[in-house]
DNA sequence: TTATTAAACTTGTATTTACAAGTAAAAAAT
DNA sequence: ATTTTTTACTTGTAAATACAAGTTTAATAA
């Protein structure tokens, strides 16, 4: 049998709630230090109960907008997120691509995979080869990241064609192949910065880069992103939870 | 009323699960890509119900130890811990101290804060001064890292005094003083080596340093550690999740 | 044999209820 | 006025239950 899903998946009530107290954070309806409502007066609010309430609370706490205390409520912890441009965790999408222009350096191709790949491959990987692209990041026009992607080529019909400028490989992963980021692992090293990163990101002499390596998951099995990104950290930092 | 509390705090359930399974994954009961005892499994072998069984699996997902799939089970990711030094993410302790030697480079001593701290302080803070130590964490007597921490100097009677040689400042902080580290944020950063780091990290010539600047929230309100962490990722990565 | 269907699993979401433990504010006692 | 106690409110932990949704296996039909 043949389903074909059309209509979006129905969204759980507490990923609803996070997303809202997330906005009203970000929009600054709820500011630093401030209290939330409590998880009882949520519940009222938004019709629903503790445990779900619950689950909206920490996932929040997790990604860092706020901080839970025993007997005195949840506090609102904004402050990473305005400085930084890069998430090191968060279960939203990774990167804050908000405010981050891209520009494309080399278009997408299909190629074999390096000899000497970052991460270990399957075998449908191997044989699948790779979608290959490289892009540039800015910020307020100032180049920032160097994003090199690497995208198996599995069940991805046309998306060598497909325009990339200043949206978001994510977003066309989602909304043209229903692919959604669930997470990953990442390496991150501090590294002298190559001749051709050096000229692309403008860096001065001797300004070293963070280097992060990512194998992302999705949401289909056996179907992962990779990524070599190169961080200009110069001005800004990379902000993280642990 | 006045209340001693002498024996340990009773460990929740969830939390006993989460160990018991952590360290079996740790000691290889169960190797990566295995799949766990499913959830009612775990329910009846540890005579607990599903919600607790779950937030157990959670956690232990949120740490990257395990990946759930709906419909399947949760299967066992322990890659990263096996190469990485430090972690990024996790509930536990921050960095795997397990093969990391500790030389002390300065000694504990009182001091003001400096003008510039990295982080803004509370007058509090500000006014206790700060315990000031710096300290060289080394794998396999290779210095790996560089740790400078500044700790308020809030209730802490005799910490200068202590010894810390080979014994984990957090330890000594949680087994005399009863703080614990509950999380914290963190900046990084790839920076050049200072002449200092250098000669401390023996880094070769142009080596960069990945610099992390930590905040670290513990279980009592208001007092909050700092570290200024400089690693040598020329052989070892810092790992995350995201 | 092959493809389809059904059943038996798995985790995901959600409600309801109960009590423990920490915090803050109000009330009472000194 | 000050201290102590109580109360109310907060989040933390835990059980029992129900159904949805995804995966795998077994049974069935072609």
């Amino acid at each position: 049998m043949i389903s074909v899903t059309v209509g979006a998946k129905a969204i759980p009530q507490y990923r609803r709630l996070y997303e809202v107290l997330r906005k009203h954070i970000l929009d600054g309806v709820y500011k630093e230090g401030d209290l939330l409502p409590s998880e009882n007066e949520l519940c009222q609010l938004h019709g629903m109960t503790r445990p779900t309430v619950r689950q909206s609370l920490s996932t929040l706490a997790n990604d860092g907008y706020i901080r839970k205390h025993q007997g005195k409520g949840s506090i609102v912890h904004n402050l990473p997120r305005e400085i930084g441009i890069l998430s090191v965790s968060g279960t939203t999408s990774a990167v804050g691509d908000r405010d981050l222009k891209t520009r494309i350096i080399v278009k997408p191709v299909l190629m074999p995979w390096p000899d000497d790949f970052m991460f270990t491959l399957s075998l449908l990987e191997k044989e699948s080869g790779c979608i290959y692209m490289e892009r540039v990041r800015l910020l307020e026009d100032v180049p920032i990241i160097y994003d090199i992607s690497y995208i198996p080529n599995i069940n991805l019909p046309r998306i060598t064609a497909r325009q990339f400028e200043n949206k978001s490989l994510f977003r066309i992963l989602r909304d043209s192949y229903h692919i959604e980021i669930k997470g990953g692992d990442q390496r991150l090293k501090a590294i002298p910065a190559s001749a051709r990163i050096r000229r692309s990101l403008n860096l001065k002499k001797d300004q070293p880069v963070l280097h992060l390596e990512r194998k992302m998951e999705t949401n289909k099995p056996g179907l992962f992103l990779y990524s070599s990104i190169f961080c200009n950290t110069e001005k800004y930092s990379i902000f993280g939870r642990f």
